[in-house]
DNA sequence: CACAACGGTTGCAACATGCTACCAACAAAG
DNA sequence: CTTTGTTGGTAGCATGTTGCAACCGTTGTG
């Protein structure tokens, strides 16, 4: 076969994940979600992907749960596609990756978009990896309990 | 033209970082790569990847400054690939992957690799994302600050 | 020196991507 | 109610990318 190789059956949770968003449009896909995209047409012209790509996406990241096909909330027989509750969940991945660019693909006064604190106005803190009780941990600190194949 | 869209002039750091990663199996690398891959067959054998392909995600790596070609550690004439400091720093969007995976993807007793604390051996607290003053936020505690296109 | 392991490269065939054109259903204006 | 534009797709095609298998030089080993 010359299909893209599935993870879906991987015991690493990374693979798993990774096979579910299907790929890099999908993960910016979820980025407008979370940013309030909900119409095909707002996600057409944010991405500027081609519609059939989009529209097989879509379905891709709706049968995995990740996105839900609603009626528009404007009364129109249109549909709408927001995050569901495990869509959401991918918030602390898209502000990993987020902050990774931020510090590593951009010049000191080079202008890009910003996600602030709703409330304050303010930047976010750097999202951080932490143990049980609390302690901040590089990736040195841990290791990986793999499973035995049986 | 009908290669893939290259993002890396986006003036949003996600698609940025998008971009620089490559694809999944450049991520899957990465995980590798903090799990204590190092050779060329190291990887190979764990992904199951083919050669031409780990060739040239290696390279991308390379050239992207996420992982760094070395002289092999035990003194033999071959090489290893290890990660940058930049490449560090993607550790919080890995375990963030991981932890999204392990909720979603996984039977209540269904087997799948671990990521531990090293010093206790204890399972890591859940990644979030904080405002600068500490409040956990969820994706409506947030507001993308759009930069204009000039 | 012989032989195996390592780290690739090369050449396909199949599939995925992206572009453009097309189209049906809906909405708004007249 | 008819015209016109918008929305949300589908269909077909050219090209790029993926994955497999075979091959190959270099390095380590007995």
């Amino acid at each position: 076969m010359v299909t893209r190789t599935r993870f879906d059956d991987s015991e690493c949770p990374v693979a798993r994940s990774v096979d579910a968003i299907g790929d890099w449009w999908s993960l910016l896909i979820v980025r407008d979600a979370f940013d309030g995209s909900r119409r095909f047409g707002e996600f057409q012209r944010s991405l500027g992907v081609a519609k059939n790509i989009l529209t097989t996406r879509l379905r891709t990241l709706v049968a995995g749960g990740v996105l839900e096909s609603v009626p528009a909330s404007d009364g129109s027989a249109y549909r709408e596609y927001v995050l569901t509750p495990k869509g959401e969940a991918l918030f602390p991945v898209i502000v990993a990756l987020r902050q990774w660019g931020e510090q590593h693909f951009f010049g000191p006064g080079e202008p890009h978009s910003e996600l602030v604190d709703r409330r304050q106005g303010q930047p976010l803190r750097a999202v951080e990896v932490l143990s049980a009780d609390g302690r901040r941990l590089n990736p040195d600190d841990t290791t990986v309990h793999k499973v035995p194949t049986r």
